[in-house]
RNA sequence: GUGGGUGUAGCUCAGUUGGCAGAGCACUUGGUUGUGGCCCAGGUGGUCGUGGGUUCAAGUCCCAUCACUCACCCCA
């Protein structure tokens, strides 16, 4: 046997219910907000990541999926869909139409970390991006709308992690702040934050080493740091969830992973899945499509962890079995042609029809049929088939009918109607 | 990349101081000549993760290795 390989999965019949429920749901919701859909390429060239996540980033650093093309340019399975929804806001110059767009994307997207619960190296996003508005309710309404589908879907023990990272106009004097504060004292710091503290300081602050959060304790806030631009817009973004009655939590130390997020950067997290609790998380950021040599636009997005998602769901949504309106059993080898004619039409009437073309013994027969859940068991004998009048049985209720089997369908349909 | 836990039938798992590899479920046949679930009786199914070592004898002890899993890290 050749298994598949490590942090990857295969999705079973059982569990692609779950799945689509949740996509159905959550493509309704996106409609209702205004959102269209866009699917993007898997590949793009690493150099679209390296430029948009950050060279500094551990996703770029050590979890991108990156091999050389043809041509010996560098190609990469994407880490994340902003980038390249990004790209194509630039390269196919939607902003010319109009530089508002509201996009969703659903899709599988790929980081070589080490698994482990909740996290696979084959994982799945709906990600959402709006370009083109700055004003902070789309911030807002990007909560509202995740907060929105997670409770539709019924998830519990739920809670919004807020918090600003400040803009290129304020953040440099808060880095500044914080590194002082770094350079004057790292007595009690973990090993990966001394190593941390000069690279990406930010990265100090969410430390969950508890010894760096006593150091970190009196840290300097960001949201402290604020212009007043990014201080109103800010304030602006809790105020319209408040008013939608959103429970948030400011989060000072909540940071972002990848280097372009500017101003509101939030996180929806989950108690219920041990350490990858984070079920959703995103924020703006203004400057990437310009970085990306597209105009100047702000965007904001954010992303949820569908695996993640499938299994909080999974875990409270009752799972309906698969089971057949129609079962066929058809005894003797002789009847078996007839019973494929039969499934043929009952299938193409759209009648959910299961056929054993197997020629076993009506037991076997009807123990199959009360396995797979059918509802019915359409049988077929020598005495039927010279009678010209199948029989079909009502598995609830063992009631017994004939069905002619000119105009069978027909019959079929109509019977199945009424008993409805 | 680092640490812990677990690998025995399709699934969930027993397996004693080293001594014939097991149970339940599932599957299959029959009890019931053409009627499912419940019950009863039988049957199929094993490279005990893999490779070495110790031993008269290894699922069991030792070494190595692989896989899975949880956690660190990081993130959705």
């Amino acid at each position: 046997m050749i298994p598949l390989i490590r942090g990857f999965k295969d999705i079973l019949p059982d569990e692609t219910p779950v799945w689509k429920a949740i996509e159905d749901t959550a493509i309704a919701i996106f409609q209702s907000f205004g959102f269209r859909e866009i699917r993007l390429p898997i590949v793009e060239k690493a150099e679209l990541f390296q430029r948009s996540i950050g060279e500094n980033t551990d996703i770029v650093e050590k979890e991108m999926y990156t091999f050389p093309g043809s041509r010996g340019e560098m190609i990469t399975l994407r880490p994340e869909a902003t980038a390249s929804v990004v790209r194509a806001y630039i390269q196919q110059q939607l902003y010319a139409r109009d530089p508002v767009q509201k996009l969703y994307t659903i899709g599988p997207m790929f980081r070589r970390e080490r698994p482990q619960k909740g996290r696979y190296r084959q994982f799945y996003q709906i990600s959402a991006e709006v370009f083109g508005i700055d004003a902070p309710y789309i911030d807002a309404q990007l909560i509202v709308l995740a907060w929105t589908l997670l409770e539709r879907l019924g998830v519990t023990g739920l809670s919004v992690q807020l918090n600003s990272l400040g803009c290129p106009a304020c953040r440099p004097a808060f880095k500044r702040a914080l590194a002082d504060m770094l350079a004057a004292g790292t007595g009690g710091l973990c090993a990966d934050c001394l190593r941390r503290k000069d690279k990406n300081p930010l990265r100090v602050l969410d430390c969950k080493v508890p010894a760096c959060r006593e150091v970190m304790k009196d840290a300097p806030s960001m949201t402290d740091y604020l212009c007043e631009d990014c201080a109103r817009h800010f304030s602006k973004v809790q105020s319209s969830l408040i008013r939608q009655q959103i429970p948030f939590v400011l989060n000072p130390r909540l940071v972002r992973g990848l280097d372009y997020y500017t101003r509101t950067a939030f996180e929806i997290q989950t108690d219920a899945l041990g350490a990858q609790n984070a079920i959703a998380g995103g924020g703006r950021y203004d400057g990437l499509v310009k970085a990306l040599d597209g105009p100047e636009q702000p965007a904001i997005g954010f992303a949820i962890g569908l695996d993640r998602l499938v299994e909080l769901v999974s875990q409270t949504m009752p799972q309906k079995p698969f089971s057949p309106d129609i079962f066929i059993a058809a005894m003797g080898e002789e009847i078996q042609e007839k019973a494929f004619d039969w499934s043929c039409a009952l299938g193409l009437a759209g009648i959910k029809t299961e056929t054993d073309f197997s020629g076993k013994s009506l037991k076997a027969l009807m123990k199959r049929a009360d396995r797979v859940g059918a509802e019915h068991v359409l049988i077929a004998g020598s005495q039927e088939l010279e009678a010209g009048v199948l029989v079909l049985r009502n598995m609830n209720t063992k009631e017994q009918v004939p069905v002619p089997i000119d105009g069978m369908v027909n019959h079929i349909k109509q019977y199945l109607k009424d008993y409805q």
